[in-house]
DNA sequence: GCAACAGAAATTGCTGACAATCGGCGATTG
DNA sequence: CAATCGCCGATTGTCAGCAATTTCTGTTGC
């Protein structure tokens, strides 16, 4: 007897749902980098009650997109120079273990599947819809991650995505040469439908080299809009 | 004229004392894997609120300590083979990343604290002290991380970590070979302070690859104490 | 004897109110 | 006039109680 598994998934928990909702604000640029944001005020909004918005706000810090201040303020986190450099050099770190271990364990479904997203994003730049490849370009990385069959790293991937994500809005960020990245693509969706471990993960890791270099760069030249690290020990 | 900072630091918020509380027993196996943790039992033991012990489990429901069932029960995460395959691999792919950066900027002053740490190890080993052995060693390791001056990747470590200190309680863990073990941060210690990134990544990564490799057998073998994934999508 | 069901008990989820703390504004004083 | 102190409003931190949900238990019907 087939039981129809919670018909009524909005059983989820409030503190959930209000993390939810002030995420995606935070993600679409609603909230900027370093605006305050008050629990009275969130709750007023969301008409959940501060404790519930004391909750939500408290993953969100741990997942990195909000500071708090103690006995003083919540504030969405900064994407500085620094911020962005640390959150590409951990992601191609986490995204080379995923993609090392996605080669090992790879079946012919995912195989195929890469290769739909892989065609997918194709489709979406030839026809410029630009914010959809985005998104693709994301699920992309993100089915590789779940290859890997690894709880944590997927956990730890997801945050990391949604701190790139908030940063490339943040910094109004845009892929400069589309050829290049549909072929970097594919090129790490067959290494690991190959189950070249060691090529895939080589590739995972440099995928977002560019970015890195650019962004080291940046701040070796003194660039003060990363945070300064005033103290010791 | 010297500033004297926050003399007073027990003003921490209780939430975070309490998450403290909870975490050291955890990990010094008071409360053991898999047992149930009672919200009222635990307020009153601290003598807090059931809403700052809440917030405290959710804290470390975020590291990985512990598990929320929800409307249900909280209780401490398992320790399975697959447990201590996915923390030892993450932790590898993280302590290679932080190892590659120390490399990079390490200083004089960094060198030296690196060979003090390491000369500590080798005599708390040597005078048979083995829980301080195992203390420095963590230390150690940290220590490395803090060298590459990434704040992101310096959390993510500390609770990888806080889950290996819990993994090697749960399943008593022991290392066989102490004179390997010296060896192999001796090495890791003098490539990290020669600025070999590249041999200090690859030594940081494998330096958990034994116990990997025991663990992935383990799993192969189709050892069933690992959860199993019962969804798809 | 066993399965299904209803009520009770235990536990978690959420809320509103109270306490503690912080930052700013103005008064005071040298 | 500038610097410091103390008050006040605003905001966060904590608490105790009520609501919702789950689990346990005893009962009923077959």
């Amino acid at each position: 007897m087939a039981k129809l598994t919670s018909l009524k998934a909005e059983k989820r928990q409030l503190d959930r749902r209000a993390a939810d909702h002030i995420r995606s604000h935070i993600l679409d640029g609603i909230f900027p980098a370093n605006s305050r944001l008050l629990e009275t005020q969130l709750s007023d909004e969301l008409e959940v009650s501060r404790g519930t918005v004391r909750s939500a706000l408290a993953q969100l810090a741990s997942e990195g997109l909000v500071k708090q201040v103690a006995f003083t303020r919540w504030e969405v986190s900064g994407s500085s120079t620094t911020d962005g450099w640390e959150i590409y050099t951990l992601r191609g770190a986490l995204e080379g273990l995923g993609a090392n271990l996605a080669a090992a364990n790879v079946t012919a479904e995912d195989a195929s599947r890469l290769r739909t997203i892989g065609s997918e994003l194709l489709r979406a730049i030839s026809e410029r819809r630009f914010q959809d490849a985005t998104d693709i370009d994301f699920d992309l990385h993100a089915a590789i991650i779940a290859l890997a069959r690894h709880r944590r790293l997927a956990d730890q991937h997801r945050l990391i995505m949604h701190q790139v994500r908030f940063h490339m809005v943040q910094s109004g960020f845009l892929p400069k040469d589309y050829d290049e990245l549909i072929a970097e693509h594919k090129e790490l969706i067959e290494a690991v439908i190959a189950g070249d471990a060691e090529r895939a993960e080589r590739l995972a890791r440099n995928h977002n080299d560019a970015e890195v270099r650019l962004l080291t760069a940046s701040l070796q030249q003194g660039d003060q809009s990363g945070r300064l690290d005033a103290e010791s020990v």
